[in-house]
DNA sequence: ATAGGGTTAG
């Protein structure tokens, strides 16, 4: 009669369904329960309810089967409610045998819409919802009409897929069958449109809604959680607030969530007082919800009375207290509660690895992974991510690598934080080529995944291909954020493109409406100091809107640096000392500039005063990962195991450089010792002996990869420069802001840097 | 005879 749209085509069923036919099971019979059984039939012979109400407290098949085999030898199967309820515990149970419901189901000539909506269900319940959609279409064929049951059962516990898949269409069928207003259709409905991310749709069914019932509010609440609509959760729960709609547990916590999200301690307290306002008995799931929000809101105190007084505790609840102390940057006590956890699942030890890369940890955010993979927990998109940035950190290339095989042989999630983190991890250990590879089988790209690929291409070097891969992202109408125009600006800096930088300083203001911060001035001040405009940068800086913060100063002192204005350069270290008292660098920043222009007078003076007030040298460290552990160097370093070797080998190398024409450049060395002495100190620079390890450990040919904490000094890039010629290696070192590719004795940074 | 909405990490 109603002209359906039944596009959905129909295979026959057998070849979707099992084959009906009914067998019962030979199996041992309790005799407690048959006793129950005979009881049963025998209080009320003439009735079937005794045997329903059996039904009801019905737990297994195996009773359910015995309750069945009764009903045919006593024939009351015959009776439709017996044959119903029978499916209806199949359907429903947690335990029922879908195929078992549908051998009988496939015996019953004429199903009641009750029988068609218990399968629908169940189908749902297995989550074989194709079954459950086919299962519907069927009942149309055979006329039956659905009821208020069918389309709460159909939608319920749809996957995205499915739902994106025919959710429109059964919507429509919701409209024609005239059960567009019963308000549990309404909110399967919306329930099902968030599913599938129309959160739009989902609205302007609420919209139209009698918004009088709290489950409507709570379904959109979910969609806007899901879609990270944080906000919207926030409105619509104040608008639900002046209507007067009582919020339940379920409201509670979903708007907890969100303000755990939104960081609103305000809105926070009140869900909070309205559990003990409108008598809401805590369950776990609230519990945990409160914890984490008050632990979210950095309320430690809070979350851990809330956590102590909890009857029960599953992992949630930790995780809640571990990541209220990593946001705070308290590793320490996140670990503390994270020993004590005794079941930890994927999601608490993720949680603890980033509490480490969050206070720049990543030697120990290692050590938990190893430990992780120990216990046997199997790492998610959301870890992964944690350790490909530690290997980012760290510069462990290896490790990286593992995790991508990891993440292909596992089948890991591979969504966009994944390729961005990848292509992060790629660009900080120097591979270019192989960070570019993922960013084109890349299917989605966001500003995250340019801009990584912008700024890694600007830190190896590549400022050409840097400024074109920007000029991509602008036709791929992809906006660029003040991150991205660091990128630009810095390829810009590391590749000495002095006029295209003016240009693109300018355009952020002009074509994005970014107005430029203290980083952007840093990359300008960086950009003309470098290329011996010092007077220029000055002027930059003395027309900032605002104060000049210590990395513009900074920015200018490096620049005084390698172009040797010492005079520039003090005023510059004046500034960024009355900024930041403490800062050892730019002391030792200072020295190395007085060194290099002979101002050895002014060198005792500042030296001196670094003595008085205790101030020392960062000491310079180097990592190199060797098989996938990560070895440190600091300068002088004789804990190593291989020490011995190590040395000997570095005498071996510097005798071989010296044949090769390699003289020590001593100018930087602000030490008052003598010329032979500084030669000394030099030689046992920390990137020389990770070098001299890598040479030692690495087969020929291998490229030798550095991670250096500070900038590399000159004679240190002059010897990587002759190791990659005379022994025919790559060598990369990334030091504390770019990187330098040696290869047949020169360098990327074209000794600019 | 059968209904709906929920917590944790990049």
């Amino acid at each position: 009669m109603l002209p359906l749209p039944l596009s959905l085509s129909l295979p026959p069923k057998t070849h979707i369904l099992p084959t009906p036919c009914l067998v019962l099971s030979n199996h041992t019979v309790s005799s407690i329960f048959n006793k129950m059984i005979s009881l049963a039939s025998i209080s009320s012979p003439t009735q079937d309810i005794p045997l329903l109400s059996l039904l009801e407290t019905c737990k297994s098949m195996d009773q359910l089967k015995q309750i069945h085999s009764h009903s045919i030898k006593t024939g009351l199967l015959t009776n439709p409610i017996v044959q119903n309820r029978i499916i209806a515990f199949c359907c429903t149970h947690e335990k029922g045998d879908m195929k078992y419901a549908y051998r009988m189901f496939d015996k019953i000539p004429q199903p009641s819409v009750f029988v068609w909506n218990n399968m629908i269900k169940g189908y749902n319940r297995i989550d074989c919802h194709r079954n459950g959609v086919l299962m519907y279409l069927d009942m149309l064929k055979s006329d039956v009409k659905p009821d208020n049951y069918t389309f709460p059962f159909l939608l319920k516990g749809f996957t995205r897929d499915v739902a994106v898949e025919f959710g429109k269409e059964l919507h429509c069928h919701v409209v024609k069958f005239g059960f567009d207003s019963s308000v549990f259709v309404q909110n399967a409905l919306i329930s099902m449109y968030c599913l599938c991310g129309e959160i739009d749709v989902a609205r302007g069914i609420f919209e139209m809604s009698c918004k009088d019932d709290v489950v409507t509010w709570n379904a959109m609440f979910s969609g806007y959680n899901r879609m990270k609509q944080y906000d919207e959760t926030r409105k619509l729960f104040a608008e639900m607030e002046r209507k007067g709609v009582l919020p339940t547990a379920v409201t509670i916590v979903l708007v907890l969530s969100a303000c755990a999200k939104l960081k609103d301690l305000d809105v926070g307290k009140r869900a909070h007082r309205y559990v003990k306002e409108c008598k809401i008995e805590p369950n776990l799931i609230l519990e945990n919800a409160l914890t984490d929000m008050y632990a979210a809101c950095g309320e430690m105190d809070v979350a851990l009375e809330i956590f102590g007084t909890m009857n029960n505790r599953d992992v949630i609840s930790w995780t809640a207290i571990v990541t209220g102390y990593v946001n705070r940057g308290q590793a320490d006590l996140a670990r503390e509660y994270f020993d004590q956890m005794p079941e930890r699942d994927y999601v608490l030890w993720t949680a603890m690895i980033d509490g480490y890369l969050r206070v720049n940890r990543f030697k120990e955010a290692l050590t938990l992974f190893r430990e992780m993979q120990t216990s046997n927990i199997k790492p998610d998109e959301f870890t992964v991510v944690s350790i490909l940035t530690a290997c980012a950190n760290l510069g462990a290339l290896e490790l990286g690598e593992w995790i991508k095989t990891y993440i292909e042989k596992h089948k890991v999630k591979n969504d966009i934080f994944v390729g961005n983190a990848l292509i992060d991890m790629y660009c900080k250990c120097g591979d270019v080529e192989k960070a570019q590879r993922v960013f084109s089988e890349m299917p989605r790209k966001d500003k995250f995944t340019w801009t990584a690929m912008i700024v890694g291409l600007a830190i190896n070097g590549h400022g050409e291909k840097a400024l074109d891969m920007f000029s991509q992202m602008l036709k791929a109408s992809i906006r660029p954020d003040e991150v991205t125009y660091v990128g630009v600006l810095c390829a810009c800096t590391h590749t000495g493109m002095v006029e295209e930088g003016r240009k693109y300083f300018a355009g952020m203001t002009t074509h994005h409406g970014i107005e430029p911060n203290e980083a952007h001035y840093g990359c300008m001040v960086d950009l003309l100091g470098r290329a011996g405009h010092l007077k220029e940068a000055l002027e930059v800086i003395k027309n900032m809107p605002m104060k000049p913060n210590s990395i513009v100063w900074g920015a200018l002192l490096g620049a005084c640096r390698v172009h040797r204005d010492a005079e520039m350069a003090e005023m510059a270290a004046k500034e960024i000392l009355e900024l930041d008292p403490d800062n050892g660098s730019v002391y030792v920043l200072l020295c190395n500039i007085y060194a290099a222009c002979n101002r050895w007078d002014n060198l005792r003076e500042l030296r001196k005063i670094m003595l008085d007030k205790g101030i020392k040298k960062t000491p310079g460290c180097s990592m190199i990962e060797m098989n996938g552990i990560v070895h440190e160097f600091v300068a002088g370093d004789q804990s190593h195991p291989e020490t011995k070797e190590i040395y000997l080998k570095l005498d071996e190398m510097t005798s071989d450089l010296k044949s090769a024409g390699y003289m020590p450049d001593t100018s930087e060395v602000f030490l008052d010792i003598g010329e032979e002495d500084k030669e000394s100190a030099l030689y046992r620079h920390s990137e020389k002996l990770a070098m001299a390890f890598g040479l030692i450990n690495s087969g020929p040919g291998v490229t030798i990869r550095i991670v250096k904490n500070l900038r590399m000094c000159v004679d240190c890039h002059r010897v990587a420069k002759l190791v990659s010629k005379v022994y025919d290696r790559e060598v990369i070192v990334r030091d504390k802001t770019r990187f330098h590719h040696f290869r047949n004795g020169s360098c990327s940074c074209k000794d600019y840097w």
